[in-house]
DNA sequence: TATGAATGAGGTTTCATTCAT
DNA sequence: TATGAATGAAACCTCATTCAT
């Protein structure tokens, strides 16, 4: 009816480009902050500064949007881990120490902290997130630090039994350290427990890499 | 005032004290499962045996219900965990690889697995139980292997610079391997990438106590 | 089992006869409190004593219950009216005044004023209660008014244009003032317009009688 | 923002803006014929032609829908008597016949006739709904009658010795004939025993008129 | 595209009634 | 008789999804 000028046209649709990620950024803090079935579309939207109705011209329904949530906030964090590995070189513990803390506190601080938590809670809802997750996240990570451990092997620095335990032993409190950010510690409970998380991550790396040095256990 | 012998009703009596357990075992693991929104009390009361009014004579909410499951599955084991890591004696170490493992694989294949997964889950919509998890299990929790950990020191095994790292460094693999057999190990995803739990915990172990055996990292 | 003893047997005998009344007098009092709908069995099987159970003994469902009720509270206190109305003698408006005040009052203080209320709220839902009702108190009661007022005519006391329409002008507020005992009066609303039922009782007789006495309006 | 043309969605509007009153106006007849805790929330919107839900979107619950009808069908009828009476002039006796009786036959002909049932019948499950009626209705209604009376007692053509009592006299039969239409009349049971309203209401106000002109009884 | 009114399946909870004891 | 545990129909309310504008 009214001939919509120009500008308007361009404000719309850069609007328009950024709508998904922006409906993808609400609906990831939504769905870690209170579970999949618990959050309401709506809710989504309305945090995305849309309507209900928009929603759902972008997402045909809100378990494809979660599956694009995870999607969306996975791999490229993981991936650029692999790349820094890759070209790093020197004493491997250091190198390890220095690229492991800085690679996993951008994850940490950043929103894949969350989908931690989000595709825990939600797989044995909808399994295929899992295999994705799988894919994607853990077999890469995993192989990430299993073959940082197996360079310090070659390279004489470790001595370790059981390569695919140690790499337990190093990733899971990271992993479980994203997740409490998400429960305990964004309801600010067990203050008194907490642990400042980078203090943390440097001390454990530490002391796995004790463990990683010392001689085979007999 | 009534005619009826005390023991007439035995049955009944019996059948009305086993309702409340029936029931918060069918309920914790459903809420593992499928978590606490997703889960239909109608389906809590079927899994038990009951209808649906069933359940609502021994629990006046479906949150109600959430709590008690929680204050019922928790605790015992903890503390179990106490009471063994005081009375043992001789090489910490040692000592400590038998008892943790012991005392966590029990928790690890009974219910209590289940309400790690449980927690973390819901804090954040129920924070009150976040309160009561961090006091009863939490703490205490680390307490146990805080002191564990400081015995060896004392008796010159160990030389760690941050017990409260060191103590998480040892916990949250252990916890995380309870969430994940709820979670992604509960739906057959990532076989290749499992680890044996047992295996694990005793690797891990070891591998912690080489580190804090370890002169302590310059 | 127990030998009961032939005391205990005639204690039980008596609260056995009384039941049916207790329980109508609490169905009454909570049927008036909280309408029918919104009374639930439970609770007037406690408040006279006894267990749900027991109540459905005795009355075949809630619904008979009710009507019970009905039949119960009614009739008694409106046929004594007629007894005295028949005996009196003298000047009709000074034994009208009398009467029909001290009859009132009893019917006020006592139980049969809530079953004003609880007919009129439930009459809809259950029109059988109606067809009693108007037989066994509308009925009759109108009939001893408007017997009274033709003795009043006859003995020259009275000029009335309409019989019926004085007796509605007469009985309404009464029966309105047994309605308000049960609702605003009973939550303590409108304290400061309520006026002393008594009073008003004699007031509204005097200023009815008053016209009644007056030559017919022009 | 939305390219729409504003009166495009007229229809729409509309519709919505009728809404509330639909669903008050079909909730206040159904509250008044089964009472409110009989009448089920989709029957109410089933009357209103809209859907369980779309009741949700215009009334947060049945209580506040229940609050609402009361709040919707009150006080402009009763307003209005209040300029009339203001208005008039001349004798009161006649003026009172004339203005009361249409007033009040409006009232009784309209949707607030069943809000007097209604009120009485749900005052005591919910005493704020008296306070806002004694406030609303009950006070300024008898403040109008009783300033009528008041200014016959000026002008010399009543003698009264209780205006109060005399207000009660007056109002509490019209308040009853409205309750009565929806109880009795309404499933129409002593018909025969029935007067016509208008024709009561006249005959009522002459015999009382005649008794206020009286000379005070001794 | 964007909106938000409307829907109705489905979830939680209540309660009249039954029945084993 | 008396009890109160158990039931399940039915009530209230929510929310994912649709669709007219």
């Amino acid at each position: 009816m009214s001939p919509i000028s120009p500008d308007a046209c361009l404000f719309r649709r850069r609007r328009k480009e950024a709508r998904p990620a922006e409906l993808l950024e609400a609906a990831l803090t939504l769905f870690v902050e209170k579970g999949f079935a618990a959050t309401r579309s709506e809710e989504v939207a309305k945090a995305a500064g849309v309507s209900k109705g928009t929603l759902y011209l972008y997402f045909p329904s809100k378990e494809e949007l979660l599956k694009a949530v995870i999607q969306h906030f996975v791999g490229t964090e993981i991936e650029a881990g692999i790349q820094e590995a890759a070209a790093a070189d020197g004493p491997v513990a250091e190198v390890m120490e220095q690229l492991l803390v800085a690679w996993w506190m951008r994850i940490y601080e950043g929103p894949a902290s969350g989908v931690f938590k989000l595709v825990i809670t939600e797989v044995r809802n909808f399994p295929e997130i899992g295999e994705f997750w799988v894919e994607r996240v853990v077999a890469p990570g995993q192989a990430i630090v299993a073959g940082l451990i197996r360079r310090g092997i070659a390279r004489g620095e470790f001595a370790v039994d059981d390569v695919d335990c140690a790499v337990h032993s190093i990733l899971m409190p990271l992993i479980l350290e994203c997740v409490h950010k998400h429960s305990f510690m964004a309801c600010g409970i067990g203050k008194e427990l907490e642990i400042h998380p980078e203090t943390f991550m440097h001390a454990h790396l530490r002391l796995i890499f004790a463990g990683l040095k010392a001689p085979a256990s007999a």
